[in-house]
DNA sequence: TCACGTCGTTGAGACGATTCAAAAGAATCT
DNA sequence: AGATTCTTTTGAATCGTCTCAACGACGTGA
């Protein structure tokens, strides 16, 4: 409760509050001395700043709120990481905030972010069309959609996701595979959907000759991914996918999980290709082959259309920043042995 | 920019500010229709509470700040859905910070996080000692440590590491393993220091039948995990140490990584236990055996105790809760044959 | 009719910093 | 010395909300 304010500095400096707060900003136009003075005052009562009067005298904020469907997917940490080095530089400070795939999570997130009058705001929406941001940015809080595309009403960067689910497609069928499966999560989710499509496309591309299985889980989560490695491990072998291409790795490692626990050999009874190529992909009971998105990036092109939005809002024009994902080939994709 | 506030909702309701205050703050003690019209307002106009300024006014903040050594370690994102969990439900909002095991980079969020004027702050410090965190205290701003006992000037949250070092220390001495290395980081972090302190004591307790080798990276990642791995196992086989206890769960994944790479088979050559049992231990190349902590509760009882000692700051006293780390033996430190 | 409570509403200060026009002081030039 | 310019410092207004004493309207009971 000791907190003291620039009233009580200037007092003790024996200055006006315009004075210390020229200090605090603007320090080469006060005296050295003054300002010494005032320094000296500072130090004595232990000043901190209050950010939030600043805030609301200078009417904008220096934190930019980032709302992921996932934290404890590395692969959206790594986006946030990326998005806070650059928010460092500016030095603005990013609020992470997880949604955790539940529309109600994001909107309470969204609420609280616009209450605190962000500077703007990065987000993985939960879903594909939704109102609650377009307001958000007509009442002047810009948003930055990250990992998804925007439909041109707001700046969005994002990894071509239909392309990683053909490219993962292409690999499988490549190797031999003829029944795979599409391991994925709500369809709400445009990744998911994307990626979908994607594989969906490359077994088009393959006349027939390959069969594409789905199944859909609530969440891509490791848990979720386990749960259906169980139930796909339980099938008669005849009728077994022998390949599974899964949403993200998270899924991929809880699938893997599940062929181990039934004595399923990864990749000789069933391969495995995930998404992301988060770290953990490479140190896998069987390394994980996997379509790389460039995370970090993502983050940082993220922020710096953000601040460039925020710098010169007149002029700005909404841009859609879109990536291209690798393949990573590991172990648990390789060669198929043709029987 | 179209944001609207108070007063101009008050113009369109034709009452005063003072009511539409009361409208959002005590809708109760306001006639029906008077609040009926003020919602109304607040509709058309989209007007949303700015934050700010109530937070200027009343003088205290929703938002806790949590300050983790590493947030791509998985460890620190459960404790931060532990206190998010708590933090729900008081609505409050927890903004996480990454120190990064980095002084200076700790430093600065707390600078930021105590100019934001936020509630309160949990922190697993980057060093033992900090005069800045009891300074930051003494100013007002009340501070938990995480997973770090205080020496009684604060509350604090952890788990007995020495105790925890001690049990894996005898896992494997009871696995036979006479020839051990601790895996660890700088000394300066309390956790790392424990755990030492505790493989030591059980080495100790072996009666000098046992060779505790020990080496430091910087910080605690998959990557120092990697580097210190390859040089263990770049060493001849008879100065190899045959097992590794690792700082946490990270370095154990790239200790382990590295032993594939050199084709070196675990537990057969070398045996590895590592500390904290994220998820990913399970998923692991070979399954981690790993020394569980109760990462959530953690993060729990940390802001239980932060909202303790705001909402009682007179009679609060400072508490140091310490919880018992589990061991949970998985493949990575089977039984050793004794040759 | 008057005094008195009750209920709803009002409006004038805070809260702590920034900003900027204007005042005060110092320095320079005639 | 007086006029002019440049440098420092000042203090009042402002940002958007909350709080609380005071006020008006209304009904009740005497």
């Amino acid at each position: 409760m000791a907190t003291r304010n620039i009233k009580e500095v200037a007092q003790l400096a024996r200055v006006s509050v315009g004075t210390v707060s020229n200090v605090l900003n603007r320090p080469e136009i006060v005296s050295p001395a003054t300002r010494e003075r005032v320094f000296e005052a500072i130090k004595k009562l232990g000043f901190v700043r209050n950010e939030v009067a600043r805030h609301l005298r200078m009417g904008r904020s220096r934190t930019v709120g980032l709302v992921v469907l996932d934290v404890s997917n590395p692969f959206f940490v790594d986006v946030a990481q990326g998005a806070e080095s650059v928010a460092d530089d500016h030095d603005s400070m990013v609020v992470l905030c997880n949604s955790a795939g539940d529309a109600g999570r994001e909107r309470r997130h969204l609420d609280q972010l616009e209450q605190q009058r962000v500077m703007g705001i990065l987000i993985t929406p939960v879903e594909m069309e939704s109102p609650w941001l377009e307001e958000l940015a007509a009442r002047g809080t810009p948003v930055v959609l990250v990992d998804s595309p925007a439909t041109g009403l707001q700046c969005s960067v994002a990894v071509d996701d239909r392309l990683g689910g053909q490219i993962a497609g292409a690999h499988l069928i490549e190797r031999g595979h003829r029944r795979i499966m599409f391991v994925g999560g709500p369809q709400s989710i445009k990744q998911v959907a994307d990626r979908h499509t994607g594989i969906a496309s490359a077994v088009a591309a393959a006349d027939g000759a390959v069969e594409l299985l789905t199944s859909t889980a609530p969440t891509l989560t490791v848990a979720e991914g386990r749960a259906i490695g169980e139930r796909v491990a339980a099938l008669p072998a005849d009728e077994r996918p022998t390949a599974a291409f899964c949403a993200n790795d998270m899924m991929a490692l809880g699938f893997l999980q599940a062929m181990a626990s039934h004595g399923l050999r990864v990749p000789d009874d069933l391969a495995i290709i995930g998404y992301d190529d988060i770290d953990f992909a490479a140190a896998a009971a069987v390394p994980l082959s996997s379509i790389r998105q460039p995370r970090e990036l993502l983050g940082r092109t993220a922020i710096d259309l953000l601040l460039e939005e925020v710098a010169e809002p007149e002029q700005h024009r909404h841009r859609q920043v879109i990536f291209q994902p690798d393949l990573v080939i590991r172990e648990s994709s390789a060669p198929r042995r043709t029987h």
